[in-house]
RNA sequence: GGGAGCUUAGCUCAGCUGGUUCAGAGCAUCUGCCUUACAAGCAGAGGGUCACUGGUUCGAACCCAGUAGUUCCCA
């Protein structure tokens, strides 16, 4: 058969994978094994891969198959999100393009066309992660907005509700005009922009021409000032104690207040103040008693309490007012200035701060274990930095917001009567029995639902309970085994959004953690250090890459840029990597391949040694790569399995025990040394298997005759075995020797087909000859003696232990030999130099470790009998 | 404004408990090779004041203080 020179991953990907779903190898069901749990954190439904989708599954693909490979029951369970503000943000821009608004619309019309929606693109980014290799449990498949995770939300609600942990009031809300709901502080991103500070002189009530200014980046805001506020010791103002000033155009006549909030330096130390759009003002407001009045209407335009340009949207009517303000002759002065922004996460609206009742959860309480098993390692979040992060914000957590004013999500489970009675429960029904005994004359069809939905992260928080029906069923099988699960691994940028959250949920329904570890993630950025988005158009398409260099070749591109917990820059060309290191190791697959095997001829030594040689290279490369996966470092991990494949099977081990080719002709090799070779090109499949699971699957089916479940996605982890590492030592030595010879081959143009006589003179130690055998070959020598006395009229060099001697059938250049011997004289002079000052300082002497001593006085015994080998060659030449 | 982190080769990053001439890896670059598995390859080479300034120490990329730049989080 024919192997192409080239891995092509488009024969191979779909097969191997519609072979591991029909083999069930990412089933899990609970067994006597210990479980390894993953829950993917679920993707909008609505979304399509992006470059961070590839980064996280591609890490917990990877932990999830090599934790399947050591025999772990490996459980990656999926899902998505019903992400209610997207979504809805989504089918109400669909449906306007077909001129249909949202507000002609009853509420169910509009979940049907919010279920259809979600039914025709729900599963788009679901497919796309079968195309990254993602070895996911279809099967356990969940929806936030499933039946029954959808009724362990309105359970969860009511549940803490009872506890007394929800209520409902009227507080200031991060208001999104555009989604026209409220969201929660964390959906609010600030950016600083720039803007303008305006300078508004407001008369002092009863005075004919007295006047105070104050300074606002907000003046369409004016018309619902109820006080101005300034600090009790600012002199500057302390005679307009008990006065009261007009506010500009509406002509209301409002106090001058005295707090110590205000800050003395910002603008003139007068503040508007306008309890129903700033937070502040607000807070000010409750404590000095204002009137509150609302000037702008939830969709970002001017109510009918602002009197002026009513109906016009918040900025243009701030355009207008600075215009008529400054007709009034009421503008000082304008300045530019660089403040901070609230913008939604969501639809990036600028938000707007406004009053309106609200649910909360309060989260003082039922947040303390959360903080608590962070803090004390029972919980890991990697890398430790973000520690500290979640620390202060759990410090300063503040009740959460968790009403929307949306249609797609679970409605709040609160009922009201015509005479603002309140209950809380399932349904309709119980809610008639719980009124009637607060309402006597009630009928049911007085009753109406709030009409409020919840947050999504009021859905996703339960995520690693729902998914295991923790809610339905408290001690079902599944959630006893998997729960709590092991890995997490998300981005940082929703550490307070879901991951504290979860923790929280964790530890009040399940009083244990929902997981041990939290492996984030960078953010993935674009060379220019951008984060990658839509908007800037800076992301190329997962998919697209991956036809083009191939899963496998994606995934180790991804992964070679991903330091743990740092953003990454990514650069399509590690991908090239990937897919250059795919090649590599398919070549390699083709290079045994073409071995014919004779079981009559009789081992080489040089082979014995290679293949004892590689083995314990491969047992100290395991342990290794075994200690960068239990700390999570997965670039390095992936690194050292490069490294262990490219250089040392490759380019060393294959080196070796390649068969000599004779005649247009490979020699047939030694059936010993294949097998053992099979044996090391299996191991090095498992390793990488993780990391590349298509075409190690590939290869690993065509290296061998195997039966159809005889698969490396379940094959077992290689086991350490424990080696004497001595051979590791005396091969640095044999590289060195081979290194030298290939510089000597180049510096003097010597081609590589070209035979070589090599001498060894043997200054101290005793003559190993073990090794001879693969310097012969690695070199191409004709042969390799041992001497006592140097070789004239030949190249040298100078090891620790040894001199060398390569004769030439050209004449050497005696000044180029000369030179080079000089240098390298000089530089162990140097060294000498400073071992022999570090050894005569007393303190050194007296103070460091004796082990440390011990090895400084070797190394100058070391570097003194080179000099002197050196030396004597120079003498030699001249 | 408050807090956390980062700064090591052209790029992306390792460097653990201060100790080997400790300054490293991969990529990129340069030079020579279509050598018989792989030019998506092989062989070789160059490249750094470890941000800066002080301090501690026999010894500092590493510990401490300050400065600058930068990123993130919170308000």
């Amino acid at each position: 058969m024919e192997i192409p020179k080239t891995y092509d991953p488009k024969i191979t990907e779909d097969k191997w994978y519609a072979h591991w779903l029909k083999n069930k190898f990412f089933k899990s069901i609970p067994d006597e094994r210990k479980p390894y749990t993953i829950v993917i954190p679920p993707p909008n439904v609505t979304g399509v891969l992006h470059m961070g989708h590839m980064l996280n599954n591609t890490i917990q693909d990877v932990l999830v198959r090599m934790k399947r490979m050591q025999g772990y029951n490996a459980c990656w369970v999926p899902g998505t999100d019903h992400a209610s503000i997207a979504t809805e943000a989504k089918v109400v821009a669909l449906l306007k393009e077909k001129g249909i608004n949202k507000t002609d619309l009853s509420r169910e019309d509009f979940l049907k066309h919010a279920w259809e929606w979600k039914e025709k693109y729900g599963g788009i980014i679901l497919k796309q992660l079968e195309k990254l290799g993602a070895s996911c449990d279809w099967d356990r498949t969940r929806f936030t907005m499933e039946d029954d995770l959808s009724a362990a939300v309105i359970d969860v609600f009511i549940d803490l509700h009872n506890k007394g942990q929800i209520y409902r009031g009227v507080r200031m809300v991060n208001w999104d005009p555009e989604g026209l709901t409220a969201v929660s502080d964390e959906e609010v991103i600030h950016k600083e922009v720039n803007s303008k500070l305006f300078y508004v002189k407001y008369k002092i009530d009863g005075t004919a021409d007295e006047w105070i200014t104050i300074a606002t980046t907000r003046p369409e805001t004016i018309l619902g000032d109820t006080a101005i506020c300034v600090h009790p010791d600012d002199e500057r103002y302390k005679h307009l104690k008990d006065k009261r000033v007009i506010i500009p155009m509406v002509n209301r006549s409002v106090p001058i207040i005295f707090d110590t909030y205000i800050d003395l330096e910002f603008g003139t130390g007068a503040l508007k103040v306008t309890p129903a759009h700033d937070i502040n003002d607000y807070n000010l407001g409750v404590k000095h008693n204002l009137e509150v009045i609302d000037t702008i209407a939830a969709n970002g335009k001017m109510s009918e309490a602002a009197q002026f340009y009513i109906g016009e949207d918040r900025f243009t009517v701030r355009k207008k007012i600075v215009k008529d303000l400054e007709d009034m002759g009421q503008i000082v002065k304008v300045e530019d200035i660089k403040n901070k922004v609230g913008y939604s996460e969501r639809t990036n609206a600028v938000i707007e701060p406004r009053l309106s009742m609200q649910w909360f959860l309060k989260m003082d309480t039922i947040s303390k274990p959360a903080l608590e098993n962070v803090l004390n390692g029972e919980i890991k979040l990697i890398p430790e930095k973000f520690v500290n992060t979640y620390k202060h914000w759990m410090e300063n957590v503040h009740d959460w917001c968790i009403s929307r004013q949306l249609w797609w999500g679970q409605q709040i489970p609160a009922w009201y009567d015509n005479k603002s009675n309140t209950v809380v429960c399932r349904t309709k029904e119980e809610a008639f029995e719980k009124l009637k005994l607060k309402n006597s004359v009630i009928k049911i069809e007085d009753i109406k639902q709030d009409e409020d939905v919840l947050d999504t992260w009021f859905s996703s928080w339960l995520w690693p309970i729902s998914v295991f029906d923790g809610f339905k069923n408290p001690k079902g099988k599944d959630i006893n085994y998997y729960y709590p699960t092991n890995d997490l691994v998300t981005g940082p940028d929703i550490l307070f959004f879901w991951i504290a959250r979860m923790i929280i949920a964790g530890y009040e329904y399940r009083g244990v953690k929902p997981f041990s570890n939290v492996y984030l993630t960078g953010i993935v950025r674009d060379k220019q250090g951008r984060k990658m988005s839509k908007q800037l158009g800076n992301s190329p398409d997962p998919i697209e890459l991956i036809e083009k260099y191939g899963a496998d070749g994606v995934r180790v591109g991804m992964l070679l840029c991903a330091p743990a917990g740092n953003d990454l820059l990514f650069d399509e060309s590690t991908c090239e990597q990937g897919r250059n290191f795919s090649n590599k190791i398919w070549n390699a697959f083709r290079l045994i391949n073409g071995w014919e095997t004779d079981v009559n001829a009789k081992q080489l030594d040089a082979n014995k040694i290679a293949i004892q040689w590689f083995d314990t290279k491969f047992n100290e490369q395991l342990e290794s790569i075994n200690d960068l996966y239990s700390k999570y470092r997965m670039s390095e991990a992936l690194m050292a399995s490069y490294k262990l494949v490219w250089d040392d099977f490759c380019a060393w081990y294959l080196e070796m025990i390649k068969p000599e080719f004779v005649d247009g002709k490979s020699l047939p090799i030694d059936k010993e040394t294949y097998d053992a070779t099979i044996v090391f090109f299996e191991k090095i499949l498992k390793v990488l298997h993780p990391f590349m699971p298509f075409i190690t699957e590939e290869l690993w089916h065509l290296i061998k005759e195997r039966n159809e479940k005889d698969c490396i996605i379940v094959a077992e982890w290689p086991k350490i075995k424990i080696e004497n590492k001595v051979i590791l030592n005396h091969f640095e030595a044999v590289m060195e020797v081979v290194s030298n010879i290939r510089n000597i081959r180049k510096q003097k143009n010597i081609s590589p087909k070209e035979k070589l006589q090599l001498f060894e003179k043997v200054n101290q130690g005793d003559v190993i000859k073990t090794y001879d055998s693969i310097i012969i070959k690695l070199c191409n020598l004709s042969s390799f003696d041992y001497v006592h006395q140097k070789v004239n009229g030949a190249i040298s060099f100078v090891l620790k232990h040894a001199e060398f001697y390569v004769p030439l059938s050209q004449n050497i250049d005696l000044e180029a030999e000369l030179e080079r011997l000089t240098k390298d004289l000089n530089y162990n002079k140097g060294f000498l130099k400073s071992v022999q000052s570090k050894l005569a300082n007393e303190k050194f002497v007296s103070n460091a470790k004796p082990e440390m001593v011990e090895n400084e006085r070797k190394k100058l015994a070391d570097a003194e009998s080179k000099i002197k080998a050196i030396e004597e060659q120079l003498a030699g030449l001249k």
